[in-house]
DNA sequence: CTACCATTCAAACGTTCGTTTGAACTCGGA
DNA sequence: TCCGAGTTCAAACGAACGTTTGAATGGTAG
């Protein structure tokens, strides 16, 4: 019977989980060594290797660690949408959309905050191994809001809303990705941390009116 | 006198540079060797720490190339918007600012298409010194844009305002990064080629639409 | 106690990295 | 013709890379 402190299954593993994520996020993929990575993590050189396989194993379990749930929690919030006959907003259907990549930007530990800048990045990725492994995670509930969308918005050309959904998950992506670049704007340093609250409200408005904008530029084209 | 063929002054530099452009958007800079790059630009592999003095110098002469110019222009399209007395248009003002960019997308040689994606992705770029690089390079095009929107748009709180500025500028950076990503929506592949023309319509009326978005967060904020 | 399995460890593997070196080459001007 | 500055070249530099190895270690079951 397992009575000692709680039995540390696979400590090890999450030590290096947890290093990979801040480390991936500060120096990317390449940039970073596992020489630094075991060091931080504080264990031997070999263990990635061991537990993980591989450096490139190593990054996918990075990503499914976080990508899963979160994609899970996305899918799971449309259902209930739908189950309370909300799901004909456009704007209710972007905020369930939103809502699970920004949840992590607030974890106080900074282990999600981490994360959500590295998956905000890694969007435009240019190793295509690790852009096709997150393509791949996001596919079935990508499908399931393109769904949501084409029958909250009946009006709007398919094209038209693919094109609209990219920009979208763009805006969200550099979002999560560029928590710093606010102030190349502002001109000067944010007044006070992170407001995940105020940011869902202001991205949810952005992009609800970005997304239902008039369609006349079909029109217009002929100029 | 020079009557030799056009004499290639710096043929070697343009080559390098040519090759970095198109490899940095393909692997990345960490994941670009400088025995792959000189190979593709058919020069001698000290031919780079010649000319440029190291391979971070070259990554700055590859962004100086193109981004330059391009914030001129950029300025420019303002400064004509302001004479004509558009400049209180918004619309008129994000076309201004992002047309410069999409211009870079329908390079048929591909030069253009190549810095684009590369553009797009280093604004989240892990390297900080990358970062900032660009980021100041960008600073005086967008203060000036930021006091042309100030003065279109008096009605809204300056805060809000940089929050939708960084929005805006997030969607174009995902949108020339992540020129391959749209399948991901999509589900399949693009019926066509990127028509710059018909991506500047959409993406104008998404950004106009967005940043004009009703103000109505504000108060809704108590809930 | 012993045997066993999972895990950890220090050390080394071969490869590739960015950069440096000094000789060879090119070519216009004295 | 010869000089010298500008450029190219093959070769080598030490350092760092991801991965592998085989021996030690620790706890558990027989």
């Amino acid at each position: 019977m397992t009575l000692r402190a709680v039995k540390p299954q696979h400590e090890t593993r999450t030590r290096i989980l947890d290093a990979a994520e801040e480390l991936f996020m500060l120096h990317g993929f390449e940039g970073t060594s596992m020489r630094l990575l075991t060091a931080k993590a504080g264990v031997n050189l070999a263990a990635v290797n061991y537990h993980f396989g591989s450096k490139h194993a190593l990054i996918e379990a990075v990503f499914r660690r976080r990508l899963d749930p979160m994609n899970v929690a996305r899918v799971a919030e449309l259902e209930k949408l739908e189950t309370e006959d909300r799901a004909s907003s456009p704007e209710a259907i972007i905020r369930a959309f939103i809502t699970p990549g920004l949840r992590l930007m607030e974890d106080a530990k900074g282990g999600g905050r981490n994360f959500a800048r590295l998956l905000g990045r890694t969007y435009t990725e240019p190793n295509k191994a690790v852009r096709q492994l997150i393509g791949q995670m996001y596919a079935p509930a990508m499908q399931r809001y393109k769904a949501a969308l084409e029958r909250a918005l009946p009006q709007m050309p398919r094209e038209e809303l693919v094109w609209r959904m990219h920009f979208m998950f763009g805006t969200l992506a550099y979002t999560l990705a560029a928590t710093d670049t606010v102030q190349l704007i502002a001109g000067c340093k944010p007044e006070d941390r992170y407001d995940a609250r105020l940011l869902e409200e202001r991205l949810t408005a952005f992009l609800a009116a970005g997304l239902t904008a008039p369609l006349k530029s079909l029109i217009k084209k002929a100029a």
